[in-house]
DNA sequence: AATGAAAGTGAGCAATCACTCACTTTTTTG
DNA sequence: CAAAAAAGTGAGTGATTGCTCACTTTCATT
């Protein structure tokens, strides 16, 4: 069970962080996931962490500082790629292709999302409760990475690759399909789901639905 | 704020509810849907309710109960239209054309989610964290329900309306659209949400993934 | 009008909750 | 190496938790 995801904690803000700090919080994301925030004692969490209960309260004032505390950082790198994936775009043209571009970026952000899964299941608990993690969702999110994906997509557009609809309903379409595909590999019992050939059915799918025409023959 | 989803809850199973009774589930709804099931105490829940902590209990055996019985019922409505339409369908052949039945069926599942948005919400927050509401919700919507979905998809295949792509996958990245539209509804501002035009670009997008051939010219 | 069942009550229960604080141990620093 | 700072502890806090139970009120049936 020896991860290397406590470095999404010990990033400039934090500092460094002690070994019992590391259990505090690999406990907590363990139990949050598993019984849901508000389910999850103080004590359960430091009984996990091996761990005396004063000891969280010391480097987390209140229990809902803790959430915040694992919460932020997924939140900040799960919609980063699309401002680093954009400016390789626009400046390197590695992507000739919609295809080749969406194929890259469900691939990148479906690691991203398996290997801090717990994390992400807990954020998408607890958003709807603590209006806090709401709004710092939406800055993240709003404006930038929305405005320059926007753009993106205007692009290949222009290129004529896709059809003209806005962009916007473009991008909520195909975060739709990828995100239905990633639900229903895990509800699904593994021995029926063929998770290359839904993958594949979810690329064209969406292919088909932006109008994709595979190659711009000048 | 009186509204007439308590038939929902005094069905053959139940009988006949008190005004008590109903006050209890109406104020638990509400709780539940606001805070979360384990965020809300029974005391919370009887005083809005402008009830005796006990009446709950003389009805719920648990806290957990009051949350099966409320959940249930929906559950069991969610599903349901998928057999009727497809009885109305296979027999009355009313929809002739693949989007005829997929404007139909969005439009009967908004409605019916709009209507009991705030005991669906609770639902898909409480389903990760109780085993039996899992085992619940598969009961209710496989086999049968699935099984006829898929038959619907197929004849359509047969028409030549739609692509030869795996029923289920159709139906799951359809189902994946919708629920975008429905959820990206929810979290834009108002103000920048056209939803009749953002409904229609996801019919067309839907159609074009699954390629919709308008009409079958004998 | 009498009677038994069902509905409703609220004080009270042990268990648990998030959190504090006086204290000890470890680490850092001049 | 001594002193200060930081990390770690666990018994203890009052408040709150889900739930019980002896009791009263309401209702349906004869």
């Amino acid at each position: 069970m020896m991860e290397e995801w406590d470095e999404l904690f010990s990033d400039a803000e934090h500092g460094e962080l002690t070994e019992k700090q590391k259990k505090i919080i690999q406990a907590a994301i363990e139990m949050f996931a598993e019984k849901g925030y508000s389910a999850t004692s103080t004590n359960e969490i430091a009984r996990k962490a091996g761990v005396a209960e004063g000891t969280i309260f010391r480097h987390y004032k209140t229990k809902k500082d803790l959430l915040v505390a694992i919460v932020t950082p997924v939140m900040r790198r799960l919609v980063a790629p699309f401002i680093i994936k954009d400016i390789n775009k626009v400046l390197d043209k590695k992507h000739e292709t919609f295809e080749g571009f969406l194929r890259a970026m469900i691939d990148n952000r479906k690691k991203f999302i398996e290997k801090h899964w717990p994390i992400i299941k807990i954020l998408l608990q607890e958003i709807p409760f603590h209006p806090e993690l709401k709004e710092m969702f939406i800055t993240y999110v709003a404006p930038e990475p929305l405005e320059k994906a926007k753009r993106l997509i205007t692009d290949f557009q222009k290129r004529g690759q896709i059809i003209d609809a806005p962009p916007l309903s473009i991008m909520r379409l195909a975060m739709s399909c990828v995100a239905g595909y990633l639900a229903a590999g895990q509800l699904v019992s593994a021995q029926k789901w063929d998770d290359e050939k839904e993958l594949e059915e979810t690329i064209q799918f969406i292919l088909r639905g932006v109008g994709y025409v595979p190659k711009k023959t000048i």
